[in-house]
DNA sequence: TGTCATGTGTCACTAAGTGACATACTGTCG
DNA sequence: CGACAGTATGTCACTTAGTGACACATGACA
């Protein structure tokens, strides 16, 4: 196979995340592709140029294989949430950083993006998959907790702290499957999903165009979700 | 192996039933007294009277086998939820529920609940025991869409009811596994948890004392992560 | 240049899960 | 009462996910 050029005395930690980024959209692929049962270890290693065995050192599971890929499209929201100064409003602050996405691109690739939307609707009918986008969803919940627990001035373990951060967890997966579905259906379910040429339809219409109809969406839906206590300003 | 009895032409679903609970019952045994990983299919099989190849008949995987038992840990809430009432708030409907388990003892055993409450445990530490543990609040959310979706007077699959079923969700859940947890701790870790013996701890204190106090926690934390929409009578 | 640390390939192996076929049980019809 | 039919289970062979052990390649550093 392929040998990979590798770096000295230890992988750098870098380097290890790039490689299962790597594996993962191999295996995105494979299982949009043709499923999850009919993917194969042999396959995600043949795909990537890499040996099975090599595979199994990267990920615990075939289905894991999913979940970096699965997180790279949550994690654009949870730095996004991680910035959120004290003195601004959710709404103020997510517009403002949504909108920046415009000029300086997203961190993560577009691509990617839509292979996680991908990954999220298969997680419909695979229950495989599904614990992937759980696992996502999970982290999100804990982030979500430093994040209400440092604007509450409470512990992040608080219950009361935990309780919003679910909440907020869980209106935020809501949205991004109710989202990231109308998205893949107007894009099409082929498999490449390559760009469309109509005029207007760039793919990431819903993404990019609607920008503050999209901050005030789950903005409001967290605010509900936590009788406003997520939101405002604090001092 | 022991043959067990078996009904005529089509084993009626309640025995499908009652035997996956009976095989689930002896894998979360196992699961609690020796690690997930540590636990094969053939003891499963073997501690159940069975041969390994029925289990894989009644269950495709063997974490799922937990999944009844975590199940009938979310019954008792689903049901008592199917029940509410319109013209009921939901305070005096927990209450009045609940107070209900004093005389007439609840649908599922005391140990079992136990049983469960191991199983939510485990899931903290073993990934493969979590998706049990989310199924069940996924199906916990799905009957919450129709509840809320009734009593709202909308589409049990509009967006807004989603929103709130998925907070409620989320909320019941985290408030399952903090007090499970407390409960745990309660009673011990050992694998047993026979009946204490000291003045006041049953076991279960935590749960048939207060009952009053609990059904208020679960209903502020409902009615705050829905903004209030979800608790008050409806006409 | 030699050595040390570490990632990867190869091979043998365990265990999860499936398919196919034989069999035992049970209710029903004659 | 006895043959029939339907279904759940047992047994065995087989595929495949995932691991352990060992050898090898690679690049940093002395």
């Amino acid at each position: 196979m392929v040998t990979t050029k590798r770096s000295p005395g230890g992988m750098s930690e870098q380097r290890r995340l790039r490689l299962r980024l790597e594996i993962s959209r191999e295996a995105a692929r494979l299982f949009w592709a043709q499923g999850v049962a009919a993917t194969s270890g042999d396959q995600i290693a043949a795909a990537v140029g890499l040996s099975t065995r090599t595979i199994w050192r990267h990920f615990r599971s075939k289905e894991s294989c999913a979940e970096p890929i699965v997180m790279q499209g949550v994690v654009t929201l949870m730095t996004l949430l991680r910035r959120w100064p004290r003195q601004r409003s959710l709404e103020d602050h997510l517009a403002a950083e949504l909108a920046g996405f415009r000029d300086r691109p997203p961190p993560v690739d577009l691509s990617d993006e839509r292979l996680a939307m991908k990954m999220i609707r298969l997680a419909d009918t695979e229950p495989a998959l599904r614990t992937a986008w759980l696992m996502a969803c999970d982290q999100v919940e804990r982030e979500m907790c430093a994040v209400i627990g440092d604007r509450l001035g409470r512990p992040a373990d608080d219950l009361e702290v935990r309780l919003h951060a679910a909440a907020t967890a869980s209106v935020v997966r809501v949205l991004d499957e109710h989202i990231g579905a109308a998205i893949l259906a107007d894009i099409g379910t082929d498999t490449n999903a390559a760009a469309p040429a109509g005029a207007g339809a760039d793919g990431t219409a819903g993404l990019t165009t609607d920008v503050p109809a999209l901050a005030r969406r789950y903005a409001h839906a967290i605010r509900t979700a936590t009788s406003g206590v997520v939101g405002d300003p604090v001092a």
